[in-house]
RNA sequence: GGCGGCAUAGCCAAGUGGUAAGGCAGAGCUCUGCAAAAGCUCCAUCCCCAGUUCGAAUCUGGGUGCCGCCUCCA
């Protein structure tokens, strides 16, 4: 290991150093989605985040393995199936794509498994008759409960006392429920619903289960890392700890991880609310390197706002970032070798440190938002070593490794390539750019600079340097 | 009502005991045919009150405001 992770876990409320369960080896479980309608900001959210943290891990010499759930069997899933009258499973399958798909072109390195609940209805099953068997859970007409009061340890992820729980139920208890605070397992199957065979009659995993059995298949007991939204610390995660630990005798998790909300006018963004932003739109509509820069801007447990024109905003400073890149990259293929000024040196030491500056910063928490603050240090040290003149090889080469690294690799926050042009659109551009710098040439700038207003706003900018005219989109 | 969290410049956002990173916006300068880009300089005492401490944005207590959860939810 290169380094010590520091990482706040919600169980103890408090920044502990990870210890991974087997040297070398990182075990992740990432809560994913219910499959029933367009994937929107928020699900975005603790996928960067965790495609960055399993990158970073990655980057730091472990052995990464990683699973993401899908709810493929649920309530809103069976509503909406019998809304269009096609089967639930051909509604989830369709969201499963279109929820692949996004994260594909955001970017998001697929994990290592996406187990869903229709495939494994087996291992629950065998989950839920264990935990009858020992006495935490018990069937009541056709349904399995969990009880939590034969699990001490009930509350405490979200700190929730057993007895406050009860009170602050707002719904009507189910009558066969023992303890209001209890919870389904097996729901029994109702007219026209998915169902399967189970030791109880027909019916359907509760919606805690899944997680608890999919992870044991896949992880085992004892995992590493535990994440997803803060929304699902309670009831969500609470019940995962008392089903797979009244299971196993065992922690489901050492470190649970959970990011913060996305709101839209202060208020989270939720299928239920209505004030969804989705994802595809954005992605038709922004780079994936600046919506990652957007997601990352902020330290992944806070809350992180969205409104109409943010994504501008944030665009100016992303640029910033980008083009210095992208100048690097341009400029490493006609730097000069050569003995080390006094100037080089310093630059190449203060690149160094910056460079360790952003690994301390991702070490501790996976701060993002610290990493990139760094990253626009390092921007400013190569901008400024060049303004004055330098074009030494060494350190620019220092510098692009940087940004390749950590702007590049890691955060993945960078568009180096020109976005696809419509066929012809680039030649075209640099044929009249080549025009345009012949009248400049001829000190005609009348003209010039009504092919550079024209092109602007057409949306492409020009910048005239020393080597000749750049544009950007 | 209970639980968890947050409150830092016009905006976004790090920092969690030693005298406030970074980005955007803004002002000035350099460079440029003019721009753009880039560089340099400037731009906050950290919600309020009371404590602890030689010293607090950072710890404690009390307020106020906001967010999340307690119901499906990333």
């Amino acid at each position: 290991m290169k380094r010590e992770v520091r990482v706040y876990n919600t169980l103890t409320q408090e920044k502990e150093v990870f210890v991974p369960r087997e040297p070398g080896k990182v075990s992740v479980y990432v809560c994913g989605v219910t499959p029933y309608s367009d994937t929107h900001l928020g699900h975005a959210r603790p996928s960067v985040v965790w495609d960055v943290i399993i990158r970073f891990f990655d980057w730091l010499g472990f052995e990464t393995l990683q699973v993401q759930n899908f709810t493929d069997v649920d309530d809103k899933i069976i509503q909406r199936a019998l809304k269009e009258g096609v089967p639930a499973l051909e509604i989830s399958k369709r969201y499963i794509a279109e929820y692949l798909e996004s994260m594909d072109a955001l970017g998001v390195r697929r994990a290592d498994h996406y187990p869903k609940v229709s495939e494994h209805i087996a291992e629950i099953i065998g989950l839920i008759q264990q935990l009858v068997d020992n006495g935490h859970a018990y069937e009541a007409d056709g349904d399995v409960f969990f009880s939590v009061s034969s699990f001490d340890d009930y509350g405490k992820l979200s700190k929730q006392k057993l007895e406050e729980l009860r009170e602050g139920t707002r719904f009507e208890v189910d009558p066969k429920k023992k303890d209001a605070a209890d919870f389904a397992l097996w729901k029994a199957a109702k007219p026209g619903e998915p169902a399967w065979d189970s030791p109880w009659g027909k019916g359907r995993p509760g919606w805690h289960i899944e997680c608890s059995a999919m992870s044991l298949k896949y992880l085992g007991k004892e995992f590493d890392f535990h994440g997803g939204g803060n929304d699902l610390i309670f009831p969500h995660h609470e019940n995962e700890i008392a089903q797979s630990e009244a299971a196993t005798g065992r922690p489901l998790a050492h470190y649970w991880v959970h990011n913060g909300m996305i709101t839209l006018k202060d208020a989270k963004m939720s299928k239920s609310l209505g004030n969804i932003i989705s994802l595809k739109q954005l992605l038709a509509k922004y780079p994936k390197g600046l919506l990652r820069f957007y997601l990352l801007s902020t330290h992944y447990r806070s809350g992180l706002e969205y409104y109409e024109g943010k994504l501008e905003e944030m665009g100016r400073g992303w640029s910033r970032l980008n083009e210095a890149a992208r100048k690097l990259q341009e400029d490493l293929a006609q730097a000069e070798e050569g003995e080390l000024t006094e100037s080089d040196r310093e630059t190449l030491e203060n690149l160094g440190r910056l460079d360790e500056e952003v690994a301390e910063a991702l070490s501790d928490d996976f701060n993002t938002a610290m990493a990139l603050g760094v990253l626009f240090d390092v921007v400013r040290e190569i901008n400024a070593y060049k303004h004055r003149g330098g074009a030494n090889s060494q350190v620019l080469q220092k510098g692009w490794d940087v940004l390749k690294l950590w702007a590049g690799d890691i955060l993945d926050v960078l568009e180096l390539e020109k976005r696809e042009q419509e066929g012809l659109t680039e030649s075209l551009l640099d044929l009249l750019l080549a025009v345009r710098d012949e009248l400049r040439r001829e000190r005609n700038f009348a003209l010039a600079d009504k092919i550079r207003n024209g092109l602007a706003e057409l949306g492409v900018s020009i910048e005239d340097t020393p080597q000749g005219p750049r544009w950007k989109v």
